[in-house]
DNA sequence: CGGCTTTGACCCGCGC
DNA sequence: GCGCGGGTCAAAGCCG
């Protein structure tokens, strides 16, 4: 992996969806950010929460905590394990956004009661581990949601503009490479 | 040839 | 205790 790479390119992602993902945002950006909710303890697995429940919780602000990360030799720690979640859900005609981090893909699976596969990726970047899933709305396949786990320990290689007003430890962060990302944390 | 995706198998938490 | 379901691994194949 050349990581050096990574930063010069304005437009990491290798994955040949990206062509699509331009396309589709020079085409007038067909997404929008409709929900997003924050948990900090892992605890919430239910992603579908009505919207006039997506109250951002501020306690989900206190220092996500980069140890919390689950190591590698105690897999499998689920739904127990604390660290930093985040989810939203995006109207979007495409499942695979890029928003500026670079992505590996590592899995993919059906779920029971949902026609689409959920997909499963980690942070490419060495030492980082950051974790995305990625799937389509059972309820309504318009929207995609995404749930990012775990905090970026390093910064996005090609962040423009941080907005953080309001959101002082996970600020909405857009991409020359014309999608959004979400950071967990006061980038490193 | 290196990096990435795919995909089947395996692991483990959780509910019954 | 058992089975189900979700998350991860890792080998194989693909692609630039």
């Amino acid at each position: 992996m050349d990581t050096n790479s990574q930063y010069q390119n304005p437009n990491p992602n290798p994955n040949p969806n990206q062509n699509i993902t331009n396309q589709l945002f020079d085409d007038s950006l067909h997404f929008e950010v409709s929900d997003y909710f924050v948990f900090d303890n892992g605890s919430e697995e239910d992603i579908f929460v009505p919207p006039a429940e997506n109250v951002v919780d501020e306690s989900s602000y206190s220092s996500p905590v980069a140890s919390n990360m689950v190591h590698r030799t105690n897999r499998k720690k689920y739904k127990s394990q604390s660290e930093f979640k985040f989810v939203f859900k995006t109207k979007s005609t495409i499942e695979i956004m890029d928003d500026g981090f670079k992505w590996r893909k590592y899995g993919k699976k059906m779920l029971k009661n949902s026609p689409n596969p959920r997909n499963y990726f980690k942070c490419s970047r060495d030492g980082c581990n950051v974790k995305k899933r990625v799937e389509r709305d059972r309820e309504d396949p318009r929207y995609v949601i995404t749930t990012y786990e775990g905090v970026h320990n390093h910064e996005s290689p090609n962040c423009v503009v941080c907005c953080d007003n309001q959101l002082p430890t996970h600020g909405l962060i857009l991409h020359q490479s014309s999608s959004l990302s979400l950071s967990s944390s006061p980038m490193l």
